[in-house]
RNA sequence: GGGUGAUUAGCUCAGCUGGCUAGAGCGUCACAUUGACAUUGUGAAGGUCACAGGUUCAAGUCCUGUAUCACCCACCA
């Protein structure tokens, strides 16, 4: 009767969005009014926290097809009767963002000094929200039913005052505390790395083999091996195998350093590996993590050479100064070879930690940080596991996360940022002061005077806060510079979002149901937020943890922007649908596993979607405008399709309950086009053929037409709510159906 | 060095607690079709489920081992 378009156009998606915003259900407090106004039971509330994406630049595909997965059993859990949560959030990413806009900033030709702290920290702020508002509106172009009244940043001022109680807290339990080791330096990104925000990549480079001559026979001497030549500078010992014959003469003597001339005593350890390069290994406390190590067993001296922007400093010839590294390890080895001590060079390949976020080499230097013991927290945190308060989907993944546990070592919560949030800390007579303190146990504010030769204006104590804390005379007060790794706060984000949404959204929304992210960041976020929830709150932020596969290039080869291999969500919306692309991605995109995308695959899937078009529109066309008041009676006898729709639904619930999205999305797609579009409506073609407009038949047919489309378009909304939406609108407008589709309840019993 | 996962049709992959005469999508081939859908329908071809053992009435599915690949973790100069 009524002329539709004879195919169904995503262009439409954009509106029926709109209609769900209007509708205001994806706020829980919303929904759970609607529900008590329909006289259906309410059931519990179910949250998920978004992972909060990072808001220096758009949303890539992976960002939002994981957002398909939320919004699936968002969708469902609202059609149950669950008042449902998705809580929406964008994350300011310190180190990233600092790098990203630093850049941007350049190109200006600007730097971040220039600006200073306060500008800077303004502009980036400005940045961020600009990008938020873009990956708010690909959040909405997937179709996340999330409810954006709610929506938080994660440098929200009520945010950061809950990070800071944490801290404070941690604090005052012990758990938090400043010590000088050997940390990760990124000499571009110019700060401390936790070692988890590293990463091991293989890099041709050389091996030096430099000989030591002994220091009371010059004529005699012991070669080691490097791959750094230029931290022999830094060297404050040579170590061999306790029962290495070849040099078990040599143990206890010293070694002449050549260039650095120092003197440094050859010791014994059983951690020494013979086999490998000369069986003698040059230390370098400073520079290794190794020799660290073994300068804290030994008691050796700790020479600093390298600084933190990776260029060579300290005690070492003047000639050297300001040198970076490799430039200073090939004019050593010229320098060497010239002095007859360098035996040979041999290229090989090895491991090099880099930098996550930029990719360059670590440096691996002597500082003060803050460290957080995460050992109690990470033992809890296991028990949790192991205890199945929370698990983790695909299995495979729950063990490496005990792993993880099980080995973790205390993590280094300060970063040399400005964007961030700023540990509140203040140093009374300065930081210097309290870091010698803490290095010189024992010693007091006037040894420190004396030995440093700096006026000390203060007691060396800490406070603890945000504002400056009263000073007695001439005390004065310095303020921590460093920011909390971004780790620190997103690893409170299921409680801290719904705590500074106030107390009573924590009451009811918290602990979460789920949580849903990418395999690649499990250790940085699950783990974290388990803890720090745990630590908080002593419950578990979330029962399951949904791991998503990844999104590949068609070839099977990861997306990057440099290969230029990456598609824009956008292009994807443009020309299939949001609806194709959730489908697609439900089917292959397995968690644990990863997905090439191919084109013609969401062709597929859009084809899929044109067919409920057009088999509604088949039935829509088909009532007479007279026999819509009869057929809306729904008048509907319980018949084999019925049943079958029944159990279709159910079946389809239970895919979803269990996480086994594929199954779901094959099976709606397999009932609905193999089963309603080739069977039933075929048959229906014939039942009413000939019958006059007004029928008995005709009316009988239409109506459970009807009523077997509507049951699966309801259960087919959950994975693609657009186009579903869109026909039980068209449904609507002819007083077939009523309200919005997202809100309607499922039947399950 | 340790861990996890994968290996099933030409391609991408499903196959939950063992019952399969092994499935889907895309591709291929044949036929049909102005149909609600030129974004359709019907049908066909195509697989000793990596390999070798074992458990079982029964194994793609469980166990052991082997091979190849992928990812993660790890301080080896």
């Amino acid at each position: 009767m009524e002329e539709l378009p004879k195919s169904y156009n995503s262009e439409a998606e954009i509106k029926i969005y709109s209609l769900w915003e209007k509708s205001s259900l994806t706020n829980p407090d919303r929904m759970k009014e609607y529900l008590e106004k329909e006289g259906v039971e309410v059931k519990s509330p179910f949250t998920i926290t978004l992972p909060p994406p990072n808001a220096n630049a758009n949303l890539h595909l992976g960002h939002v097809c994981g957002y398909s997965f939320h919004d699936v059993i968002g969708r469902y859990m609202r059609m149950k009767g669950h008042p449902v949560l998705l809580l929406p959030g964008k994350d300011h990413a310190g180190i990233q963002t600092e790098s990203v806009f630093t850049k941007h900033l350049e190109k200006e030709g600007k730097t971040k000094e220039e600006l200073g702290r306060e500008e800077f920290f303004r502009q980036t702020y400005e940045f961020c929200m600009k990008n938020a508002k873009n990956a708010r509106e690909q959040e909405k172009r997937i179709g996340l039913s999330a409810d954006y009244s709610r929506e938080l940043f994660t440098l929200d001022p009520r945010l950061t005052e809950i990070i800071y109680e944490t801290f404070f807290k941690m604090f005052k339990e012990g758990l938090i505390y400043r010590d000088k080791r050997i940390i990760n330096q990124c000499p571009k990104c110019n700060t401390a790395l936790a070692d988890i925000d590293t990463e091991h990549e293989s890099k041709r480079g050389i091996f030096a083999y430099i000989r030591y001559p002994l220091a009371d026979s010059p004529e005699e001497y012991i070669t080691v091996a490097t791959t750094r030549p230029e931290t022999m500078l830094g060297d404050t010992a040579v170590a061999v195998h306790p029962e290495d014959s070849r040099y078990a003469k040599y143990i206890g003597k010293k070694v002449l350093l050549p260039i650095a001339e120092r003197e440094v005593p050859v010791i014994a350890d059983e951690e020494v590996d013979t086999e490998l390069g000369t069986g003698a290994v040059k230390v370098t406390p400073a520079h290794s993590p190794v020799d660290f190590e073994l300068a804290q067993k030994h008691g050796l001296e700790i020479v600093n050479v390298i600084n933190e922007k990776g260029l060579m400093e300290g005690d070492i010839p003047e000639r050297f100064k300001g040198m970076e590294t490799v430039e200073c390890s090939k004019a050593l080895v010229k320098e060497l070879n010239e002095l007859g001590l360098l035996e040979k060079i041999e290229n090989t390949v090895h491991e090099v930690m880099v930098c996550e976020r930029c990719r360059t080499d670590i440096q691996p230097i002597i500082s003060n940080q803050w460290y957080l013991n995460v050992k109690p927290l990470a033992e809890k945190a296991l028990k949790e596991l192991q205890r199945n308060k929370v698990k983790v989907y695909p299995k495979g993944q729950q063990r490496a996360l005990e792993h993880f546990y099980a080995n973790i070592q205390p993590w280094c919560i300060s970063r040399q940022l400005w964007w961030g949030q700023r540990i509140p800390v203040w140093y009374s007579g300065g930081k210097k002061l309290y870091d010698w303190l803490l290095e010189n146990k024992g010693k007091t504010v006037g040894d420190f005077e004396k030995e440093v030769g700096i006026k000390a204006n203060g007691s060396g104590e800490l406070f603890l806060g945000e504002e400056e804390p009263k000073s007695s005379k001439g005390e004065i007060w310095e303020k921590e510079e460093d920011v909390f790794d971004t780790w620190f706060s997103s690893g409170q984000w299921p409680f801290s979002t719904l705590e500074a949404l106030g107390e009573e959204d924590l009451k009811k929304y918290y602990p979460t149901q789920m949580m849903i992210h990418a395999r690649d960041i499990i250790f940085w976020w699950s783990a974290r937020m388990i803890m720090m929830g745990l630590y908080r709150t002593e419950e578990v932020p979330f029962k399951d943890i949904f791991v998503t596969g990844m999104i590949l290039a068609d070839d099977g080869s990861k997306m990057s922007k440099s290969k230029e291999n990456s598609v824009e969500p956008k292009a994807i919306f443009d020309k299939y649908g949001a609806d194709a692309l959730r489908l697609w991605y439900y089917s292959d995109a397995l968690p644990g596993s990863n997905a090439p995308l191919r084109e013609e695959k969401i062709k597929g899937n859009r084809n899929f979607i044109n067919k409920i078009w057009n088999a509604s529109r088949f039935i829509i066309m088909n009532i007479d405008k007279s026999e819509i008041l009869e057929i809306s009676k729904n008048d509907i006898k319980e018949t084999e399709k019925t049943e079958r729709v029944k159990d279709h639904v159910l079946q389809v619930g239970k895919y979803i309950e269990k996480y086994q999205f594929n199954l779901g999305a094959e099976s709606i797609r397999e009932f609905f086009w193999h089963e309603l579009c080739d069977i039933w409506i075929e048959e229906a073609k014939k039942q009413v053929e000939g019958e006059p407009v007004g029928s008995v038949k005709r009316i009988e047919v239409f109506t459970e037409l009807l009523y077997v489309l509507k049951e699966n378009l309801k259960i087919m909304h959950p994975f693609i709510p657009f186009v579903t939406e869109a026909v039980w609108q068209e449904l609507v407008n002819l007083d077939l159906a009523e309200g919005v589709l997202m809100a309607q309840q499922l039947r399950l019993i």
